[in-house]
DNA sequence: CGCGTCTTTGAGAAACATCAACAGCGGTGG
DNA sequence: CCACCGCTGTTGATGTTTCTCAAAGACGCG
C-alpha cells in the first residue's frame, strides 16, 4: 500500500532561510503517503517540519502498531539511537520538511545556535512524551479522544468566525493507534461528543469545536 | 507519607570519579522515600543513578498518577523542560546519584565530553520512552507484565545458579501504574506466571526467572 | 455509475476495573 | 516475647468499559 521514498518525491525546493535556521538550508517537499525514514534506517538527518504532516509508527512483530506522535509544524522529529531511526515516518500531506544532519545535535560543531535549538527540541520531546503517557495509561477513552482534540485544537486550530475548527489529515486508524484503542471506539466516542453538541463534523475530516471548556472539561476527567 | 527530601537527607560523600565523568564529582546519597525533586521546580540539576531505584512519576488533578520510569543504575534523569522538571522523583530505595548542572547538557560549556553522554542519554530516553508507548498503547496486561519482568531481568537481573532472580523495590501499585493497570490486575497475572512456572516467588519483592524463554514469548505476544 | 476504502453503527464477548474480604508481614508497645 | 495494629498484597465476585465481529452507509476515484 505505501511505499518508501522514491528519490523523484524529495525534490529540492527553491525556498531557503527558514525558522531558526542560520544559514540557508534547503527545504523537502515529500508527497503524502511518503516515507522519510523506516525503523531501522541508519539516522543521518533530522527533520523540522514546516507545512503538512507526518506521521511515526512503530509496530510490533504481529502487526500491531502504536503511532508514537504526528509532526506539525515546528516539530522536529527524527531523533536518533544508536545512530538508528527507531519509528518509522510518513506523510500525511504534502508536507515540507527542512532536514538537518545528525552532527548538527550529536557533536554541534560549527553551529551552536542550531545545536541548542535542536537539544531543546529533543528536550520538548521527552516532555510531550511524558504527557502521552498519562494519556495511555490513565485516561478512559472519551477523556483520551478529548484531549487528542483539545491538544490538536491549541495547536493547529483555526479560527472560524464564532468557532475554532480542526482538520485531521489522519485516518481514524491513525487516531486509535495514537490513543491505544480502536477505530471504532474512536468513531463512538467522536458520535458521543458531537451528540453532546461539544462538536460537529464539518466533513469527516474537519471538526468544529463548539464548547472548547466542555471539550478540556472532558480531557481532564469532567 | 511522602516528604520532600530535607537538607539532611542529601550528604556529600567522599567518592569521587564515578563512569563517564571526567572530573571528580560530589555523589550524593539518597534516603528511601526522599524526593530529589518535584514537578514544577525549577530544573538546576540532571541525577546520574549510581545505586539504588528512584521512580519517576506524574499526577492528574484527580490523583490519578502515572509512573514514567524507574531509575537504575547507568539511567541519568531529571531532562528538564522550559526549565522545570515535570516529573516527581523518589527514591524508592537507599540510593546514590551523580548530579550535573543542567548547563552541562543545555550549553556544553567546559566539559563536552559530559555534554556528549548527556545528550545520548537523552535520547537513549526518547527511544525507551517509545517503546515504552507499544507497551501502554497495544499490550494486554500478561503482555505488559510479562515485558516489565523482561526488562527488569536483562538489566539488573542477578544470576542465582541456574536461574535469574529480580529484586522489585517498588509496590505492586508503582507496577501498576508504570503500566496502566490496576495492583489486582498486576498481582493476578503475578499469580498466574506463578501457576505456569514462568516466576516464582522468593518473596514478595524478589522473582525468580524460570523460563526466560516463555515470559520472552508472553511479552511479544506468545 | 460501480467499486473499493474508510467510517459508522450494532450486538455480543472479553478484558480489565471495582468493590470487598482476607492473608501475610513487619513494626510497636504492652 | 507475644499480641495487636496497619499496610501491602492476594483472592473472589461482580460490573463496566472497551474490543471483536459483522454489516451497512459515506465518500472518493476510475
Amino acid at each position: 500500500m505505501y511505499v518508501t521514498i522514491p528519490a523523484e518525491h524529495i525534490e529540492k525546493s527553491a525556498q531557503f532561510g527558514i525558522a531558526e535556521c542560520s544559514n540557508p538550508k534547503p527545504e523537502h517537499r515529500v508527497k503524502p503517503g511518503a516515507y522519510l525514514f523506516h525503523e531501522g534506517d541508519e539516522a543521518e538527518r533530522l527533520y523540522q517540519v514546516t507545512s503538512g504532516t507526518l506521521r511515526l509508527t512503530r509496530i510490533m512483530e504481529d502487526g500491531r502498531r502504536q503511532v508514537i506522535a504526528f509532526g506539525y509544524p515546528g516539530d522536529i522529529v527524527g531523533f536518533p539511537n544508536n545512530g538508528l531511526h527507531h519509528t518509522d515516518c510518513e506523510a500525511l500531506t504534502k508536507a515540507s520538511v527542512i532536514s538537518h544532519p545528525v552532527a548538527a545535535l550529536e557533536t554541534g560543531k560549527g553551529n551552536t545556535k542550531l545545536h541548542r535549538s535542536l537539544l531543546q527540541a529533543a528536550l520538548r520531546e521527552i516532555s510531550a512524551m511524558q504527557d502521552h503517557f498519562l494519556m495511555l495509561g490513565r485516561k478512559s477513552a472519551s477523556e483520551k479522544v478529548a484531549s487528542f482534540l483539545c491538544v490538536l485544537n491549541d495547536r493547529v486550530g483555526e479560527n472560524l468566525g464564532q468557532f475554532k475548527q480542526i482538520s485531521l489529515p489522519m485516518s481514524r486508524a491513525d487516531i486509535a493507534d495514537f490513543l491505544g484503542l480502536t477505530t471504532e471506539t474512536v468513531s463512538r466516542t467522536i458520535t458521543q461528543l458531537r451528540k453532546c453538541n461539544v462538536i460537529a463534523l464539518e466533513n469527516v475530516q474537519t471538526v468544529i469545536i463548539l464548547k472548547p471548556d466542555a471539550l478540556l472539561a472532558l480531557a481532564e476527567g469532567e
